[in-house]
DNA sequence: ACTATAGTGTGATAAAAATCACAGTGTATT
DNA sequence: AATACACTGTGATTTTTATCACACTATAGT
């Protein structure tokens, strides 16, 4: 019976897909593809595979070879690396309109992070085969792919500097702000939209679940924040970035 | 008297100048201008200049706008950033055959690092009109361009997990590590090639003067290093790499 | 509705790291 | 040779953070 259930589930996804059609699909428009040429589209359309994972389903592994990219159609998207012991560090979140797992596509090498599914979340496949001849014929689309680089890699080292000099109390306070700035509020316009364990907020700021909980009952206290759960409300964004010591 | 012995230097410097022409130079040939076939050779050379820092110089400086890159022909160059207070935190060193600055110009933004020379440093600079010029005709050095982005970027990453997960005694072992890895040995085959302050060390290691200093004493005593004003020198690498958790 | 099970909050304690203070050392300048 | 200045080493102390322990809460599966 509850087979039944989620096939039903399954094809209602399928019918409420966005992106059917690359020609008009705005996260096309919106992502390096603006770059393509009607006809490459065409061929884009053709060439890529549509893709569905549920919570908590993983796309792809630190450790396995990539064939291609993703680029995120629909939903939320954990990356992060595995460290001594098998801690985690969340390295970033991906949203509708990123582009997943093109580091290690593009330096044929393993992948260095696994990216998770943190909602039901559909993605684009793009072969490495068809990239490397779209950039050919298209320098446009070269140019594209190194401004994400260039925009990842300062991310990656703004990030490096937060860990390296910033305290505990700041890097909570921001990985809050972190995931405000990338998934956006509810319609009250103050609860993330996003529901995480108070695991993955400690791995976000790279510290351990009790220091990361402290910090927010921290918050909580000063009337920051307000927690239900795991929904986090943002009262004061203010004295929020305050706690930070941040540039948002 | 000084003055004329600086002169001295200098002229003996250029006369030592190994770049004169980037169709025999081996530094072009082993980086990402590999790609270049003779003619755009040719054209590189008409277009480059030619450059060099004394010790202690800044190349640039975070929050200037480029209007090139930099490719290292000599010397040793210090990358880093500066936080709250302005702490500095290096985010990596460049050698002979190392890029500088193309983040910032790919992504037509202002420098998010500065470059210091910390040896007499030589480097051909180009201007971004080319090289944009130079990917559109040759796309393998877009290619090329890519792949030096997607190594940064995997770095840079890998340098956020330690910073998050590793102790500080790891980090300064590691920041040996690194420094024996970038620069290389003296011909004794265990003295860094390069002198770097205290200051200096902890800012690699994302910590502060006084405790690099206590993890570098430790390491003496241990055995595993030998130090000697600012030089320092690998007895058991073995075992620093043990104190590092590291995998190099 | 009832168990498992996974996740959370918090006190107590230990460990790690930063800060402060200051003496000592080396190095460049006059 | 004397002075100034930048850099270094180290003890004492404080602050920050991790670890451990355990009770409590929510949630999914039966």
């Amino acid at each position: 019976m509850r087979i039944f259930v989620v096939i039903l589930l399954h094809m209602h996804n399928r019918k409420n897909y966005i992106c059917t059609e690359c020609n008009h699909c705005s996260i096309r428009q919106d992502s390096i593809f603006d770059a393509l040429n009607p006809e490459e589209v065409t061929q884009l359309e053709k060439e890529k595979s549509h893709l569905v994972f549920n919570y908590g389903e993983l796309i792809f592994k630190e450790g396995q070879f990539p064939s291609g990219m993703y680029i995120v159609t629909k939903g939320k998207v954990k990356v992060s690396k595995f460290g001594f012991e098998g801690r985690e560090q969340i390295m970033r979140f991906a949203k509708e309109g990123d582009i997943l797992g093109y580091r290690a596509m593009v330096s044929e090498e393993q992948y260095s992070c696994s990216a998770l599914a943190v909602t039901e979340t559909q993605l684009c496949f793009v072969s490495r085969k068809f990239i490397n001849q779209a950039i050919r014929n298209n320098p446009d689309l070269g140019f594209n792919f190194m401004k994400l680089f260039a925009r990842d890699l300062k991310i990656a080292e703004e990030k490096s500097l937060q860990l390296a000099q910033k305290t505990v109390r700041e890097r909570v306070a921001e990985s809050i702000l972190i995931l405000a700035e990338v998934y956006g509020l509810e319609k009250d316009n103050s609860t993330l939209k996003i529901i995480l364990k108070r695991d993955e907020i400690a791995s976000i700021a790279g510290t351990v679940r009790e220091t990361a909980t402290r910090f927010l009952s921290e918050f909580c206290d000063d009337n920051i924040i307000i927690m239900d759960g795991k929904k986090i409300k943002i009262l004061d964004i203010n004295r929020l970035s305050k706690k930070a010591n941040s540039s948002f």
